[in-house]
DNA sequence: ATTTTATACAACTTTTAGTTGTATATGTCA
DNA sequence: TGACATATACAACTAAAAGTTGTATAAAAT
């Protein structure tokens, strides 16, 4: 009963930051205040299917993403940073070829550097 | 926003009657009043997601069904009987048979007078 | 350093889910 | 026939929880 609850929040978190986006921001698109938001995804807050399908419009997704299967849910709840675009793969791939820790610890510099 | 609420609500009732289960019966399977499910069925009240996790179990129905994609609305909405079993397609075919309407009477006579 | 951004949580208010009570229609069975 | 059961509908009330506002903290940005 409650364990749904806490699954459905955790998936918002998880979706939401997926898309990159604050409390604030996820709750300015569905119209409640972000702390409502965070009652959501802590699972303090029950959710109604408009608001689901708020939420699931607001952040692109189907909402049967919410409802995972059996296999499904096992693969949402393991792979934290959901599927990764093709993009994100070769960035993977290349960056397991650095085998000098030195070279990785100066990538991260880099990548700390950038702002935009 | 409401149109949700009624669709939900139209779908619950069909997959119920679909069932042959009451709003009493579904009432005591999900554990509230059976007014509430009338609540439920009209849109008078919305249905939080562990309600609908209740209502598709009882009614031994994937949730996913709640959730129709736009192809699969136009069919849930426009085919009331649903689904049919192979014992009812049967059923259907050899009534279709059925050319005289004197006959066809006196089977729904038959039928009527059946009391289990 | 201080201002902005993101998140967290307690306390309060308002909305509404859910209940109870009553009414109507249909079908059952003495 | 009429009393009895079943199924649905709707209004009025209560209890519960959705949703708000206010305050606190930590980490980034300027």
């Amino acid at each position: 009963m409650k364990d749904h609850r806490n699954l459905i929040g955790r998936l918002i978190r998880r979706f939401r930051l997926q898309k990159g986006i604050s409390q604030m921001g996820l709750a300015e698109l569905i119209g409640v205040s972000y702390q409502q938001v965070q009652k959501y995804e802590s699972g303090k807050s029950s959710i109604s299917i408009e608001r689901l399908l708020d939420i699931a419009e607001a952040l692109d997704i189907p909402v049967s993403r919410f409802f995972p299967s059996e296999k499904e849910l096992l693969y949402e709840e393991e792979s934290p940073y959901g599927e990764l675009t093709e993009e994100e793969k070769k960035l993977l791939e290349l960056f397991r070829r650095i085998k000098d820790r030195n070279t990785k610890k100066a990538l991260f510099r880099i990548l700390e550097g950038i702002k935009d």
